[in-house]
DNA sequence: GAGAGATGCTTAACATGTTAAATGAATGCG
DNA sequence: CGCATTCATTTAACATGTTAAGCATCTCTC
């Protein structure tokens, strides 16, 4: 099952090669891309035996760490945009791991906090994440896993306020 | 606009705290989340302003360097999954920038080439990409990029073979 | 060479990413 | 006060992530 190394003679397209870029599979969004991958790979499963997708469990641990929070601070807290946040704590809060009442000074905030059950399950789950981090951070190093820490946070700010604007940059 | 330091009497629940966890915004899956976001937010305008997204961009930059692939090989090049991959390139297809054709020797098997039409889009496209990738290696370092992306390499490989099979890692 | 199982791809179903528009409530200004 | 503007959140629409199921086709074995 080997492939045959090139056809010209093929009728559609000796096309490859026309359009130079760097080597695809070493850019660095695909880099971070696999890296994440590999690292998530790592949680979900647990997750999932506990009916938590990555972004929910996202929002629980956003939560647990303070009394209540308007939706957009939820939002950066949690890196997720607003329609998707919305439709989450919907969801959460159906399933009741979430509480939500509107604030009194501005109808149009509303505060939200984790519930009593979304607790009971956080107990559950954070102990076999915290595990795993464990385990990453052993077989990668304790040390290493600081330095990459400390690069992709240079990296966040080296690309801060570049890509606000619409600027001229692309289509010439 | 400052945040009350706490409010005890709020009659909903003073419940945070009681699962303790390392701080969320420094875990490692937000570290490359956010990194990885910061990266591609200077990408996707230059590639929505030529109708593409980050995704179908990477099945063509996949494509343009050989002459045809079958889906699965596709898949693992570009980094994606398989239902993604099969939706996109429908759609690729109807806008004429891929060509399909099933192979002669496994008719399960579906060649994918880039067209014409595709390599003139990626040839648009490209001086864009080249550019903005240029000026995130400015701005952090050529030095440092290469490190960073030793180290993701460096994850990627500590982890492999770790959550392949389902381990009894999760729900007791 | 027929049926069991494996393989390659697609479809389905549900959750999220992403942008634009809508809704409802606060604010500013005449 | 009346109304345009701004703001917080939600809804809508489309694309992708993710898992499971479906559908051909191929392979292997008897």
């Amino acid at each position: 099952m080997v492939k045959k190394p090139a056809d010209p003679a093929n009728g559609s397209a000796p096309v490859a090669r026309q359009v130079p870029m760097r080597d695809f599979s070493r850019s660095l969004p695909m880099s971070l891309l696999r890296a994440r991958e590999a690292v998530m790979r790592q949680f979900r499963p647990s997750l999932r035996q506990h009916g938590l997708t990555e972004q929910q469990w996202r929002i629980l641990r956003a939560l647990a760490a303070i009394e209540a929070v308007e939706v957009t601070e939820l939002a950066r807290t949690a890196f997720l945009l607003g329609p998707s946040l919305s439709r989450i704590l919907r969801d959460l809060e159906a399933r009741n791991l979430i509480e939500r009442k509107t604030a009194k000074a501005d109808q149009r905030r509303s505060m939200v906090s984790i519930s009593k059950e979304g607790v009971k399950l956080m107990a559950a789950v954070a102990p076999n994440s915290e595990a795993i981090y464990a385990e990453i951070t052993r077989r990668f190093g304790a040390h290493k896993l600081a330095e990459l820490q400390e690069m992709l946070g240079e990296l966040e700010h080296s690309l801060a306020g570049l890509g606000s604007a619409d600027d001229t940059l692309a289509e010439g």
